[in-house]
DNA sequence: ATCCCTTTGAAGTTT
DNA sequence: AAACTTCAAAGGGAT
């Protein structure tokens, strides 16, 4: 509930102009360099949407955005945000950017430069968690302390990629359909539910996604997804690399022994 | 308490 | 350039 309201308060807050040309298609972009995340045989290739595209890596538009964003008048009085777990119709897409609206965002600093300086969404303690006590006693050396300082800064996270998106607007429904809990195995589903789409479809989310790395770029301009290397400890690199690598990487009807057959009590529709 | 699992996509690094 | 790796979310399960 609060979070809700913090979050629905920041998409309102930070409201996104429709893309210019509204009704034109969206911009999805393809997989780079990751074969095995190609649709696989049988699943409509998003390639021919790309071609109305200019660039796969676009360039934020200037500064128009960020304004319009903070200046923008509200229009709506509902709160509900993009993710409401009970909304759920892509079809009534705000032009909001969801990392707003991330459950984990909402600790953090204000947002370096932004006008408002209102807590951004993407900007974490590296724990995740809010830091309520003095860490510093007074005991550590000066350099144990700089160094603990510097762990301590808050993460600003990636921006949510198209399917990152989906998945956050879907996985609630899914749940609900399923007697699964598990997010591994919804995750499964849902990128299986992901193929299924129209391009159309996927081309929201692609859209939603370009926008959320534009704001993202002005937002921290000098941010690299570098930043965040590292910051996940693994406990066996070798079995993770085993299941996530790229060219490993399991398709929709290549998925892993494991989950290849689907769950015996899912409803037919929720695969 | 923290990592793994599992998905796709973006972006980083390595070969 | 291609291949490989990491991390975004989520939350039950494993360590």
């Amino acid at each position: 509930m609060y979070k809700e309201t913090v979050y629905s308060a920041f998409n309102l807050l930070m409201h996104y102009p429709p893309a210019s040309g509204a009704g034109q298609p969206p911009q999805p972009q393809p997989p780079l360099h990751n074969k095995a995340s190609q649709p696989p045989h049988g699943v409509p290739q998003l390639s021919p949407l790309y071609e109305h595209f200019s660039s796969p890596h676009p360039s934020p538009a200037p500064t128009d955005i960020s304004q319009k964003q903070v200046h923008r008048p509200l229009q709506t009085p509902d709160l509900s945000g993009f993710y409401s777990l009970t909304s759920g119709s892509m079809g009534q897409l705000p032009h909001t950017v969801s990392w707003f609206t991330h459950p984990s965002l909402m600790l953090g600093s204000g947002v370096p430069g932004h006008p408002a300086a209102i807590p951004h969404p993407a900007i974490v303690p590296p724990s995740g968690k809010q830091e309520l006590q003095p860490y510093d006693r007074g005991l550590k050396t000066q350099a144990e302390a700089k160094m603990e300082k510097e762990t301590k800064k808050p993460t600003i996270k990636k921006p949510l990629n198209a399917f990152m998106l989906y998945m956050k607007e879907m996985r609630a429904k899914v749940i609900a359909e399923c007697t699964l809990k598990e997010s591994a195995a919804i995750n499964q589903i849902l990128g299986r539910r992901w193929h299924a789409l129209s391009r159309e479809e996927q081309a929201k989310y692609y859209e939603l996604a370009r926008k959320e790395r534009q704001l993202h770029m002005q937002l921290y301009p000098g941010w690299s997804a570098r930043d965040n290397y590292g910051k996940k400890k693994r406990r066996s690199r070798e079995k993770h690399q085993e299941s996530n690598t790229g060219g490993k990487r399991s398709a929709l009807g290549t998925y892993p022994e494991k989950a290849a057959a689907p769950t015996p009590f899912l409803p037919l529709t929720v695969l």
